[in-house]
DNA sequence: TGCCAAAATGACAGCGCAGTCAATTGGAAT
DNA sequence: ATTCCAATTGACTGCGCTGTCATTTTGGCA
């Protein structure tokens, strides 16, 4: 492996094989139509002159750029798996990723995107929520066409692939965890209203209440955004009621912190007088006393996979395979210490 | 603002304002020797196109990529808004964060990181802990001659700049309001040996003690690593002894819940029979009760800084300005719930 | 052996821009 | 008005690669 000051290009190789710049490209690209004696003399030559193409030159030339755009807007702490795991599969394939930060308030937003996307080319586009269900950004990537994977998206949207876990099910086993436990009074705590995440939550939730002939009480129905502090205020109005709820579930992990936060303040004993669910398996899921009872995602699993889909779509630029493909993964329901027969 | 299906080249622009596509670039680089009528001229029309320069054609052809990596190796929670004060700052100057993340331990991560480096030019790279300190990267990237800002590294490299706050003051000021408040037997929990923060944060915490004439007992002092379990493991520990600490001083937010945790699970009244101090202000300092007091690091402006000062030198590639720019950003101290006199 | 289609290879242009250097212009000084 | 220099502008090239299409080679078959 020399060690060149100047990286090797191209013609570098091909005068090494002694073929045509072309035809190295050729064998690059993995095109088919390379005689095996040939190829080998040139992945040779690679090999010696360490080789590798730039990025920049084949982005201009060609119409693929390697690069996916990984879009967001205030995401939660899986931010980071997500970009690892989408990154891991990206490096497997000579792919770059490009994280942007969006703010879906800003008068800019709309601009800011359209300039990107016309700055360079993106071979796809990961759309994490919120922004999985934003109608305007999805309608900038279906004019600009670059192939787009929502990640859990409200609905599924049937121009662009999508990639979910079943939160409906996964709220569903959670109820019926606390049903089995005993529980019959079960406060719950909303997300952000029109997130999808939200809306199947509550309704695996009252499905599964619903199933088990118990009553959902409206005064035990309060709605916390998605975040800590507003759980705050949720689990303090909830406590208060004249017969408070046994059982607490909260539709993400932050707000279940919110709940345990405010229970140690008032002195209950957990998970004994009150047990909470969470869901997301957050990193402060295991940070807090007692551990979460939560649902996971495979995080990881879903930002490969959605790389996947735009790597493996990239070369014939024909659009999604039909029918478009929609994944859902399966979570995991993690037991621990938050929830416990109500005494 | 025409919008054609085919986007606007510098071509188009230069034809509009009859202009030579080379005085359009002068233009768009804002080099100083166009006359005012014709930059007016050729900014009308850039208007009129809504023109953007496409990077990858700026990379092949110019010095400048308009790219800097951001590099990262299993980083806290800060990631996310590090990234997003980065990506701030960048985008104002049209620039682009490539995030990366490696895993320092891997037998590939040195070829991967030439790889990069070599299919793509990077203006400049961040290095984000545990990274700043690694001597690998650290020659491959000055090898490559890729201008680097370190975030927090444990010492001052004397040829990259590099963004800290103060941890050892810090650490003074956190420990000095532990001792006002009367605590005498204060724990400490170290985080990752060799990392700088462990190092600063016990010599600040030490330099105080020792300042008030304060004793550190050897068994009051743990390693935690930074992560919670480990802090969970130090805080059974340090309860456990004949006659426990008043207050535990851990080196991070993680460990600090960690003590939380561990002091609501045995039942203990906090912050009255026990306070607690962390440090960094993570998400989870605020995601408990008590409240942690902490020390906040201020992460997006030590972003937007590292962007700027890759930003500000790329231009002129005549390195770093001298002498070296190393900023010492102020840190705030958080006086929350988890600290009381002891009783 | 010769013929032909298929397979393999190469020549060349051009992606969109910035660097180089030569050509032109403008204006101040004479 | 003339001269001269600095300010301004443009022509041209090449960055490293891929797409297109022409050319050469190969192998199967008559």
């Amino acid at each position: 492996m020399a060690k060149p000051s100047q990286p090797a290009t191209l013609e570098d190789v091909a005068a090494l094989a002694e073929v045509s710049a072309k035809t190295v490209s050729r064998v690059v690209n993995a095109e088919p139509t390379v005689s095996v004696k040939t190829r080998e003399r040139v992945l040779r030559a690679i090999e010696l002159l360490d080789y590798k193409p730039n990025l920049n030159a084949r982005m201009l030339a060609g119409e693929r750029s390697y690069l996916i755009g990984l879009f967001y807007d205030k995401p939660g702490d899986y931010l980071t798996n997500f970009h690892a795991g989408a990154a891991d599969r990206c490096r497997e394939s000579g792919y770059h990723l490009m994280l942007e930060s969006w703010d879906r308030d800003s008068p800019q937003f709309t601009r800011q995107v359209s300039t990107l996307l016309r700055q360079m080319r993106l071979d796809g586009v990961i759309l994490l929520p919120p922004l999985s269900d934003d109608v305007l950004i999805g309608n900038i990537l279906r004019d600009a066409s670059v192939p787009t994977v929502r990640i859990a998206p409200r609905d599924h949207i049937e121009d662009s692939p999508s990639i979910v876990i079943d939160d409906y099910l996964a709220a569903r086993q959670l109820t019926a965890h606390l049903l089995s436990l005993g529980h019959r009074r079960i406060g719950f705590i909303l997300g952000k209203p029109g997130h999808g995440a939200t809306e199947e939550r509550y309704r695996g939730f009252a499905d599964e209440m619903r199933a088990q002939n118990t009553p959902i009480e409206a005064s035990l129905v309060e709605t916390g955004n998605f975040v800590f502090t507003d759980g705050v205020a949720c689990a303090q109005r909830l406590l208060s009621v004249q017969s408070p709820p046994t059982a607490i579930f909260a539709s993400n992990d932050d707000m279940a912190a919110a709940v345990i936060s405010v229970a140690h303040k008032r002195g209950l004993e957990l998970p004994t007088q009150l047990s909470v669910v969470g869901f997301d398996d957050a990193p402060v899921a295991t940070m807090i006393w007692p551990l979460l009872t939560t649902v996971r995602q495979p995080v990881t699993t879903m930002a490969r996979l959605a790389a996947e889909l735009i790597i493996e779509n990239s070369p014939r630029r024909l659009g999604w395979p039909s029918p478009l493909p929609h994944r859902t993964l399966d979570f995991e329901l993690l037991v621990r210490d938050s929830t416990a027969a109500p005494t």
